[in-house]
DNA sequence: AGTATCTCCTGCGTGC
DNA sequence: TGCACGCAGGAGATAC
């Protein structure tokens, strides 16, 4: 599991059923040594509260009470599932957090590599640095091609990490990022400044595309949500660069190459991405 | 200021 | 069988 916007947006969409209206009843904090440690007296500020709503900004899941938002980041093995009331509650040594509601269920988050995070703000989420400074959301009417192109403007950094960096847009990860370059038939080496409107615009077009198929393909998981075994929908997804090193481009047939950006792994295609 | 590199962490695959 | 090692990755911190 690799979560990046599709999947942190069907968590969204597959939590918020259990949650919307929902009383938290406890907080049960296992290990607070996260990304970040888990804010202390967790359970004085979030005991009693009303859930709001839930929603997405980036990776980061927003659950808003009536006192307060609790912001979770899923960091890159983090995943959160709801235990229904009733259930053998079998946590594991990854299973860092949990809150009960009064209902009985309870919502987990478990998280191998304590990449994740959890923050709890009484104020204006929107307004913490964590998101502060965040880019447009990559499916909005905020993001376009003249956005893209004004932002590349005399950037010499590679465009996928232009890509990756979430000043640009947020949510995209090294998957998605090679995919959606793969698309749009664009170098990952190429200078973001180096790039044309109209190309910034396939560019668009391409990441729109593989972020809405791999929501669209993470919903058909949402079924077995409070299952722990559920898999990521990304699972289902057909990669055509990310990981496909030596194998032939599904478009020329010529091997795909692999390189290292930004310290990243990145894939793509020397003759169909220029 | 823009860019590159380092860091946190654990599980898994590989090689000896 | 075991052990060392490299790698995976988001995003903040740090260095250049």
């Amino acid at each position: 599991l690799m979560p990046e916007l599709p999947e942190v947006e069907t968590t969204r969409l597959g939590l918020s059923p259990h949650l919307l209206g929902q009383t938290i009843r406890t907080v049960t904090v296992r290990q607070r040594q996260l990304r970040t440690p888990v804010p202390p007296r967790l359970q004085s500020k979030l005991a009693g509260c009303r859930i709001e709503s839930l929603k997405r900004r980036g990776k980061y899941l927003l659950i808003a009470t009536d006192s307060g938002t609790l912001l979770i980041h899923l960091g890159m093995s983090g995943s959160l599932s709801v235990v229904p009331a009733g259930a053998k509650t079998s946590a594991d040594k990854h299973c860092h957090f949990d809150l009960s509601l009064a209902n009985g269920a309870v919502l987990r988050f478990r998280d191998p590599r304590r990449f994740g995070a959890i923050l709890w703000t009484s104020e204006d989420p929107l307004r913490m640095p964590q998101l502060a400074s965040l880019g447009p959301e990559p499916l909005s009417r905020e993001f376009t091609a003249d956005y893209l192109y004004e932002q590349a403007k005399n950037r010499n950094v590679a465009v996928k990490s232009f890509l990756m960096n979430a000043r640009t847009v947020v949510g995209v990860g090294n998957i998605y990022a090679n995919e959606a370059l793969f698309r749009a038939g664009i170098s990952p080496l190429r200078a973001a400044g180096r790039i044309s409107r109209q190309r910034y615009q396939r560019l668009l077009s391409a990441l729109r595309f593989v972020l809405r198929q791999a929501i669209r393909q993470g919903g058909t998981t949402l079924k077995d949500f409070s299952d722990a075994e559920g898999r990521p929908g990304y699972f289902q997804l057909s990669l055509k660069a990310y990981g496909r090193d030596g194998l032939p481009c599904v478009r020329c047939r010529r091997p795909i190459t692999r390189c290292r950006i930004g310290g990243r792994s990145s894939f793509y295609c020397r003759s169909c991405q220029i």
